[in-house]
RNA sequence: GCGGAUGUGGCGGAACUGGCAGACGCGCCGGACUUAGAAUCCGGUGUCCUUGUGACGUAUGGGUUCAAGUCCCUUCAUCCGCACCA
């Protein structure tokens, strides 16, 4: 047989593929569907190592579940939208579309060369207008059921993105994109009300079992859920009240102060005319000019100043000072806090720096505490003093005699509160789907109407960065009239976070040719949800908590009949080298076109398969790359070694004629059908899987010098075949086409016979006090009793424990035999 | 600070239910083939010593057990997430 040449047959088994009937999938309701999925990248222009492992998993899945008779969905697309695409536009003048449809040309002819199963029919581009013409029509749903409202607002704003940012968006007070500094400004902005779905998005973490917990936790965090009751106090001598936001209704009556956010509205009332208005003014610009990431880190130091006026606590009409502080954030509860130094972290720093009154309104039942020794809050739970009736109780019972109370004396009331925000979707940036709005000076906000959808990108822009989006540039766009009243009127020239674009495109997969609705409801509940969901860790809120809210949207507008899209999620580590992440300024980015080029695919897939298990990160080796390249050689000439013994096998034949040598090979064949069965179907554990299969050639390999009876030889190359294909699905397609009808692709999945992996005898460990002494033969499947009694006969048994005392025999079938002496 | 994950040879990793620690691969060492090399094939490869039917060994120290990488507690390290959310 020829040598193994990838270069050679990759691209012709990719030309039969690439037919478009190939991988063509329908509804076929006599099978059970399989919709695997990877996130679709963004066409940057080239693929990288992210990617290649992203892919060749789900490949593995696709591929497994195929050969399974399920009835496999496996589509691609162009997460299309987005800033790089105006980068280019603003340096080099390259038009967005242009830079990005050259782009995804490319990525799609490296995804090619990578042998995927995709069907590309279904391709989904986000930043074609036949796509964002749902994304508009989406957003007009939200606006419909009251979901998406424009407000003003303070706002995160990234000066070198030129636009604004969702709160998901800003890490560490820094922009996701660029790691910029973000900062505040006013802005008028569209949001989605997300927030109307926290308690369900966080109820709903529940029903993911198949989601990495980790991922979940985050989420849980990100929407931080709390429980507890918002009350008012009075300003004594005036109107007003304020009211606050608690969860620990228990220290009521512990209030000393009152705290407020420097952006409170009731401040200016308070302040006005004070003999320090001006340096309260000036405490409150300091603190407005600091940074988020300043302002909201817990080791800031606790700043305030007093107003001069006083509160009234409606517990015990005790006066207390209201304050002004920079620790109280505006934008959680009411931007207004009781001061319990007594019982809380930060409110007693913040009285011990300015001499507050401290009051202990629990006790700690088992050492009381006396203020003048403590130096920080108590915050354990413990028994109430200090709190009128309520003295003697414990406190978590406290908390709800107490919000009882307030709510009976129509005070206050239980309250929950979330950190989690609305999603602020407005871009002003112009590589993204149009906000389908109108203003008319008459008639105001107006929705272009649907018919009238896509509102589509214009050509006759100017790109540069400003506090506008260059869609303000355009003559075309702005020349519109009022849908409702036919008078002049003017466009929203803001687009949508591409995050929209991409809290969808799962959907679209299922129907993507559908120029009426964003997907048919059949065939949307046929396909999804999304069975088995592939991707990067870095998307554990963003993209999965704004996906998990459209559907939830969509099934509330009966769009579809589910509550979550993804059921399994698998979140791939990252692929690393040198101990560090690929990056072009550390000089170690591993370009998979040129792995791909002179190795060919499969060593790439099969290399990045078994270095790692699939979510721990990936030590990038291009020694181990050689390692898979040689096995797949291993593969090659075994086979070919086997060649007129296979051709000469039949499928049907007695193994009774089989040698002892052919038995044993034929063992390892069957158990390691099992355990890569095992491995693919249980445990995504697709590194242990490629090693039994490695252990599976080297037993072959023992046969290379000696004759073979052509029907084992036949029965282990199928098999080995069978298993690799998911794989490596070149060359499995390449030796398979020698040898056996049909394709390889098509074959159902190898059925492991356990009676074949039985052996008459087993290699059992003899211990004495738990070290091993020995190792005997004996027949398989012994009992317990057996074994046992077999112990005192065994000649190193009777060696060591002469002039012993057996205490006590311990015997695990087939496993171990160990005799503890003294 | 809080929450989570991880810690096993020179390296990537395996050991799934407590039952021979180190599968498989990389690297390294030796051998075969070769004029030579590459490739390939075969064998070896945790540490230590007194080389044995030996001792030790899965971050640390302790515990449970006939038996612990695996279960429980302690400490440490690394990574990730959250972090003034009242």
């Amino acid at each position: 047989m020829e040598k193994y040449n990838p270069q050679e047959i990759e691209p012709k088994w990719q030309k039969i593929w690439d037919e478009p009937s190939y991988y063509k999938a329908d509804i076929d309701k006599s099978r059970p569907k399989s919709y695997v999925l990877s996130m679709l990248p963004y066409p940057s222009g080239n693929l990288h190592c992210g990617h290649l492992r992203n892919y060749a998993i789900g490949d593995i899945f696709v591929r497994y579940r195929s050969m399974n008779g399920f009835n496999v969905l496996s589509p691609m697309g162009f997460d299309a939208m987005g800033l790089p695409a105006e980068g280019a536009a603003i340096k080099h003048g390259i038009r967005p579309d242009v830079w990005t449809y050259k782009n995804i040309e490319n990525m799609t002819r490296q995804l090619k060369s990578m042998g995927l199963y995709y069907d590309w029919d279904r391709e989904v581009i986000t930043c074609h207008p036949s796509y964002y013409k749902f994304t508009q029509w989406l957003f007009e749903l939200f606006y419909k059921r009251g979901l998406a409202y424009r407000k003003e607002a303070s706002v995160n704003w990234c000066d070198t993105c030129g636009t604004v940012l969702a709160n998901e968006q800003v890490i560490d007070g820094k922009c996701w994109r660029c790691d910029h500094e973000v900062h505040k400004k006013n802005l008028a902005q569209w949001f989605l009300k997300i927030t109307d779905y926290a308690d369900e998005l966080l109820k709903d973490l529940d029903k993911l079992k198949g989601w990495p917990n980790r991922v979940k936790v985050m989420q849980e965090n990100w929407i931080g859920r709390s429980e507890g009751a918002e009350f008012s106090l009075e300003i004594d001598g005036r109107a007003e009240k304020i009211p606050v936001y608690t969860t620990r209704p228990d220290t009521i009556f512990g209030i000393t102060f009152m705290a407020l956010a420097v952006e409170h509205p009731l401040i200016e009332k308070l302040i006005a005319g004070k003999p320090n208005e001006e340096e309260i003014r000036r405490f409150i610009t300091e603190t407005r000019n600091m940074s988020d990431m300043e302002r909201t880190s817990s080791e800031s130091e606790k700043k305030g100043i007093f107003t001069g006026e006083y509160a009234i606590n409606p517990v015990n009409g005790k006066k207390v000072p209201i304050w002004i502080t920079n620790y109280v954030l505006y934008e959680y509860g009411t931007g207004a806090v009781m001061g319990v130094p007594s019982h809380d972290e930060r409110d007693w720093m913040f009285a011990k720096k300015y001499g507050l009154e401290i009051i202990l309104v629990i006790d700690n039942p088992s050492a009381p505490l006396k203020l003048e020794e403590m130096d920080n809050a108590y915050t354990e739970p413990g028994i109430m003093i200090n709190s009128g009736e309520f003295n003697g109780m414990e406190n978590e019972k406290a908390k709800g005699a107490i919000v009882d109370w307030l709510e009976a004396k129509k005070i206050g009331a239980r309250k929950i509160n979330y950190k989690l925000r609305d999603w602020l979707i407005s871009r002003q940036r112009y590589w993204g789907a149009p906000i389908p709005v109108i203003y008319c000076d008459h008639c105001g906000e107006v929705l272009v109407p649907e018919e009238d959808l896509p509102v589509e990108l214009p050509d006759d822009v100017e790109f540069k960065q400003g506090a506008l989006s260059p869609l303000s540039t355009s003559k075309k766009f702005n020349d519109v009239k009022c849908p409702k009243c036919g008078r002049p009127a003017r466009r929203e020239t803001d687009t949508m976070d591409t995050f929209i674009c991409s809290s969808w495109y799962y959907l679209r997969y299922t129907d993507p040719h559908n120029g009426k609705l964003p997907f048919d409801r059949d065939k949307v509940n046929y396909w999804s949800p999304v069975d088995q969901y592939i991707g990067g860790i870095e998307h554990a809120i963003l993209h999965l908590l704004y996906s998990r809210f459209f559907t939830k949207v969509l099934r509330d507008a009966e769009l579809l009949d589910y509550d979550e899209p993804f059921t399994n999620l698998l979140t791939q580590g990252m692929v690393i080298k040198d101990g560090a992440k690929m990056s072009k300024s550390l000089g170690n980015v591993v370009s998979p076109e040129e792995i791909i080029s002179k190795y060919g695919a499969d060593t790439a897939r099969l290399f990045i398969l078994f270095a790692a298990p699939v979510e721990r990160d990936l030590d990038w080796s291009d020694q181990g790359v050689e390692g898979s390249f040689r096995f797949l050689n291993r593969v090659w000439r075994i086979v070919g070694i086997f060649e007129d013994a296979i051709k000469s096998g039949v499928d049907e034949y007695d193994v009774e004629t089989l040698n002892d040598e052919e038995k044993n090979l034929r063992r390892i064949l069957h158990k390691t059908m099992k355990k890569v069965t095992e491995d693919l179907r249980d445990r995504f554990a697709f590194n242990t899987a490629i090693s039994s299969l490695m252990e599976l050639v080297n037993a072959m390999h023992t046969f290379q010098d000696k004759k073979i009876n052509p029907d084992l030889a036949r029965e282990v190359t199928k098999n080995l075949l069978k298993m690799l294909a998911p794989f490596v699905p070149h060359i499995t397609a390449e030796l398979w086409s020698k040898f056996f009808e049909g394709d390889i692709h098509k074959q159902s999945w190898v059925k492991f016979d356990e009676a074949a992996i039985v052996e008459d005898t087993v290699e059992i460990v003899v211990q004495i006090n738990g070290k091993v002494r020995e190792h005997i033969k004996v027949a398989t499947g012994l009992t317990k009793a057996e074994l046992e009694k077999l112990a005192p006969t065994i000649p190193r048994v009777q060696e060591l424990t002469a002039g012993k005392n057996v205490m006590k025999i311990i015997a695990v079938p087939n496993k171990l035999i160990n005799v503890v002496v003294k």
